[in-house]
DNA sequence: TTTT
DNA sequence: TTTT
């Protein structure tokens, strides 16, 4: 019926760009959202929640976001369950984002050198992940059967295009 | 930093209402969100999103929500994780309410026979949950030692698989 | 940047759909939403709070809300300006709405006689209006001079498609 | 019944806090909210928001925010009318924020003169402003009937502590 | 100007 | 494991 989420908070770790097997761009990252304790520094303590981004936005993300810088997330919650390698059912919770504001410019901290840093800052089109089109990267870029954009952290293969939210 | 959900959806079940060792009341039950398909009915699915509230308005919840009811839910997003009987780190994602309204009086389809339908209908004061107090049950309705989900700070003690809400 | 406004609330009379000269439906309404009190009924009030819908969502709108209906808007603030006959600056706030789900069955309170009434019921696609599309109706159904979708309630004339949302 | 806001926007001058006769903190400050335009720079437009805190959060907003900063705010619409000095109805659109973030550090730009700077960055507990009491200024630090926090915008005269929010 |  |  509704279901609508907003955060704010800070990459974990440096944003991952795949692809499924239909060369669509599939963007992950957490995000550390800081809970609310008016008491001391000493009980700070965040939520991790892992984020989706689709398509456009997906690349938009990987270009821009970098691990440690705040961003603000729209989307909503998505609860996937799949049969893990030892025949158990796992439930995943994510935020399929479908905004995503940037809100540190990319060159506060001088790089890092994975020689991706081509932005300058500000919020390059980020919003309306897919709305109305984006560019659905039609080729194979990511053949081979061992392409799954959720493999290495517990996330189901086999994933297909009918994961696709919009 | 920020973390806000708001989620309309209906009840998967009766709402659990249970008090942890300090005699605090927890309310928790799962609200089925349909997804938005323009397409067919056939493929309408929905993300099952467990809810827990907490003092007077799980009291409330647990007296005027029951499955297949429609409700509003504003809150955040919590991941909690602990330790399972295997030695194995489970990750359980929830929305903690702060807010529920009800949208369906509860007097609409007759009860079902429980005895537990007090309520007329409307919202009962529902809002606020916590806010400047609620009434923190004192007494200890919960003796036993082993019997609590949720210590008083909301994560599992000890227990098995089979004392998981979900 | 973000800008998101979600509300739940009873429109104060039924919706008045219109069109651009360029014949896009717009339809507005205002949505009652209560304020929250813990105390007595006597102190109930509320803020009535205008929303606009456009395309297909207007159309939707204009056809299955109805005064008294419960509703859930979800969209965002926009604040214009615009002149009014004395010369002076008038700012009007609301909220441009992209989704609506109706909470309340059409066949509820038996019609009223507005010959109107032809659904049936639940959520026949209000989300996402707009999104991909809708139907923009081509025709000039809407010609001369006199046409402002918003004259007769004190907002501004000349409205053009400039103000097209979407 | 539900009635929810969120904002990331700059502040368009340096908040203004005032006290009512009771001595109550009041913090107003308009937000310019950038509209998303895929297009070009030069259609770069925004939403001007106003906003108005209360007590603890009204004082730390005064102590921390400043023109141009950029702030995420969560609130509600509240819509108030008074009478202006024509005799005529007035409304006025301003979203109650009951939390603040403050998404950029206090020492950015210099300063200004304004010798109010005291804040070193962060977020200095804005969150939750009022919930569970904040502290009621006490005295009467605005007394003389000339005292209102919202003269000379065009906003009401005689504000009393019964438009407290909470 | 307002809804249940 | 799921709601209308």
């Amino acid at each position: 019926m509704l279901n609508r989420v907003i955060l704010i908070g800070r990459l974990t770790k440096d944003p991952e760009l795949r692809y499924t097997p239909a060369g669509v761009a599939v963007t992950q990252f957490t995000l550390a959202v800081d809970r609310q304790f008016s008491g001391s520094k000493e009980e700070r303590e965040a939520d991790f929640i892992p984020i989706v981004t689709w398509r456009q936005l997906a690349e938009t993300c990987a270009n821009y976001l970098r691990k440690g810088r705040l961003a603000a997330v729209e989307g909503r919650i998505q609860v996937r369950n799949y049969e893990n390698n030892e025949g158990r059912r796992v439930y995943v919770t994510e935020v399929i984002a479908d905004n995503v504001r940037f809100l540190e410019s990319a060159n506060r901290e001088g790089g890092g050198g994975q020689g991706r840093e081509e932005g300058s800052g500000g919020n390059p089109g980020a919003g309306g992940g897919g709305y109305g089109g984006g560019n659905r990267s039609s080729g194979s870029r990511n053949s081979g059967n061992n392409s799954d954009p959720f493999a290495d952290d517990g996330r189901p293969i086999d994933i297909s295009d009918d994961d696709l939210p919009f």
